[in-house]
DNA sequence: CTGAAAGCGCTTACAG
DNA sequence: CTGAAAGCGCTTACAG
C-alpha cells in the first residue's frame, strides 16, 4: 500500500494525495478531491511509509529516550514516560527507549536519524526539558541545580514537620553523586522554608553493615533528629533496615519516609512511607519541546505523600 | 558525510564504495582499490545514512522490544536484555525498546520498519525465541508452556530441599495467569523430580491483610509446609510480610525464597534469599534468530541461588 | 486547483 | 574489475 496505489485509485497524482494526507495549509484542495483521497486512503488501509518519509524529511518521527544508568523503576521515570509517549503519539511520532548500555551508540543512533535524543536522567535534574533543538543533537543544557524536585522534597519534609518532627536528616545514596548534592540543596531550602532545624544529611552505603552503622552513627552524633528523609525508595529500604538491624522500630524511635515510590516500599514491614511522583506534565512538556511546539504545562514534578506505616 | 563524498574523495563510482564497504562477497575488488576506499571513508568520518539503507534495504537495522505490562526490573529482563544488545550490536543492529503503552502500535512500529519485533512476555515464558521471521511482523510463535525456567525453578526448590524442607508450597501472584500456570507445571515437576512431597499452592494478594490471611490459611490447611517459594520477589516480599504481620520470623517458621532477583530483597529484613537468573544467552539466541542467523547457545535461563536470609 | 519532476542516500542488478 | 542507472516511498518546490 503506497501513495502510488492511493493516488489511482482516487484518480489524482501523488502529490496530491499528499497534501491532503498532510493537510498541507499551503495548499487548496478541492473538497470533493480531498473526500475522494481520503476514502481511498482509509479503505486501502493506506498507513504512511515512515522510513521513506524520514530520508524526504532528514528525520524519522521517533524520538529516542536514553535511559543512562539511572534507575527506572521509580514514579518519576515512569510518569515521564507515559506523558513524553502520550504527547508524542498525540503528535505522530513514536517513543522508543534505548536501553541502559556499556557502549556509546551516537553514532548508531545517527544512523536512524530520530527527530531528538533526550536523556532520562537530565530529565530527572532539571524537569524535562532535554534538548529541544530538534536537531537530533542531543547535547542537553545542563542547568544543573535547577529545581524541578523543590515542591515534592517540600512535600516530603512538610509530612515529617505535620507529624512534628524538628530535627531531620537527609539519607543519601553516597556523597558527591551530582544528583545527590543537588538534592541537599533543595532540601535545606524547604527545611529553611518550613522553619525546621537545619538539615543534617547523612550517606547510607550499600553493604548492609555499613548502613547500620551509618544510622547508628547518626543517632550517637545527632540524637535530636527523629526523622529521616531518604534520597529515594531504596535508600529508605536500607535505612529502615539499618533501623530493624538496631532494634528499633519505625516510626516509633525514627521516622523514615522515601522519595519517588517503587512500589516495593508496599510490600514490606513496616510499610514505607513515600512521595509518589507525577511527571507526566513534565514528558509531555519535553515532548513539545523536543517537536519544537511552545513549551506548555509545568517543568516541575509534583508529589503527594503515600502515608503507609514508616512515617 | 555521504557515499558521494567518499566515491568522490576516493576517485571511484558510489557502487565500488558501497560494495567495499559492505563486504559484498559477489565483487572482487583491487586491494589497491579497497583500500583507497576504505581511507577515504574512514578520514572522511563516514558513517551510513540508516534511514536511506532502510529504504533501499526494505526494513532498518534496529530490533524493537516489546515490554508490554510484564516488570522489567529483575534479573530475566535485564539479563535478556543485555544479550539482546550486544548480539544486536555485534551484527549491526540496535536494540529499541517500546514502553509499555495502553493503546497498540503495531501501525505505528510498522512505519519505522523495525528488522524485528520481539516481546518481553513470549521470551519469559519461552526462552528467548521470539518472531524469528525477520518481516518485522512480530507475531509470536506462543508455543506457551515450554519450559525456558526448567532449572532455575529446580533451583530454587533444590535450595530448600537442601536445607531439609519436603513440603513446599508455591506462593503465585493471582490465579489463572498463563505465566503462574506454567511456573506451576514446571515446579510441580521439579518437585516431584527432587523427591518432594507434592507441591502445594496459593495466591497471596496484593492487599497486605489479604496476604496475612492467605499465609494464615496456608499454614492452618498445611501446617506440615515449611518453606514457600515465590514465582517472584514481589510475591515473596509480601509473603514475608505475611509473616511477619503473623508474628512469625523467617526461615524459623517458614522460610521463603523469591525468584528473578530484583535486588529489593537485599535492602529488607530478613533479607530475601532468592535466585538470580541469567538470561543473557537467551537475549543473544534471540538476536540471533531475529536476524535469521542460526540459533547458537541455550534458549533457556539458567539460575543461582542468591543466599541472603530469608532460607 | 492539480500534476510532472527532482531528490533524500543508499544498494544492486546490469552492462561494459 | 568498475560505473551508469534504476528505484525504495515519500515531500515539495515548480510549472501549469
Amino acid at each position: 500500500m503506497t501513495l502510488n496505489d492511493v493516488a489511482a485509485a482516487s484518480g489524482v497524482s501523488r502529490a496530491t494525495v499528499s497534501f491532503v494526507l498532510n493537510d498541507d495549509p499551503r495548499q487548496t484542495i478541492s473538497t470533493a478531491t480531498r473526500e475522494r483521497v481520503l476514502t481511498a486512503a482509509r479503505t486501502l488501509g493506506y498507513v504512511p511509509h515512515g522510513i521513506a518519509r524520514a530520508l524526504r524529511e532528514g528525520s524519522s518521527r521517533i524520538v529516542v529516550l536514553d535511559i543512562g544508568p539511572g534507575r527506572t523503576d521509580g514514579s518519576f521515570a515512569r510518569s515521564y514516560v507515559r506523558g513524553l509517549d502520550a504527547e508524542l503519539a498525540a503528535h505522530d511520532h513514536l517513543l522508543l527507549v534505548r536501553p541502559a548500555t556499556p557502549r556509546s551508540d551516537r553514532q548508531a543512533l545517527d544512523a536512524i536519524a530520530p527527530r531528538a535524543v533526550l536523556r532520562l536522567d537530565e530529565a530527572a535534574a532539571c524537569g524535562g526539558d532535554g534538548d529541544g533543538d530538534g536537531s537530533g543533537d542531543g547535547s542537553g543544557v545542563g542547568e544543573s541545580g535547577c529545581a524541578a524536585h523543590a515542591d515534592p522534597v517540600r512535600t516530603q519534609l512538610r509530612h515529617l514537620a505535620d507529624r512534628g518532627h524538628r530535627h531531620i536528616a537527609l539519607a543519601l545514596p553516597a556523597h558527591d553523586l551530582p544528583p545527590a548534592e543537588a538534592r541537599l540543596r533543595v532540601a535545606r531550602e524547604a527545611a529553611r522554608q518550613l522553619g525546621l532545624a537545619p538539615l543534617i544529611s547523612f550517606v547510607v552505603p550499600r553493604p548492609r553493615a555499613a548502613g547500620t552503622d551509618a544510622v547508628r552513627a547518626l543517632r550517637a552524633g545527632h540524637p535530636e533528629v527523629t526523622a529521616v528523609a531518604a534520597f529515594d525508595d531504596p535508600v529508605a529500604l536500607r535505612t529502615l533496615t539499618a533501623v530493624h538491624d538496631l532494634g528499633l522500630t519505625a516510626p516509633a524511635d525514627l521516622a523514615v519516609i522515601g522519595y519517588d515510590d517503587t512500589g516495593y516500599g508496599e510490600l514490606v514491614a513496616p510499610a514505607l512511607t513515600t512521595v509518589h511522583l507525577d511527571a507526566e506534565p513534565c514528558g509531555r512538556r519535553a515532548a513539545r519541546t523536543a517537536l519544537g511546539l511552545d513549551a506548555v504545562g509545568p517543568a516541575t514534578a509534583s508529589g503527594r505523600v503515600v502515608v503507609r506505616e514508616s512515617a
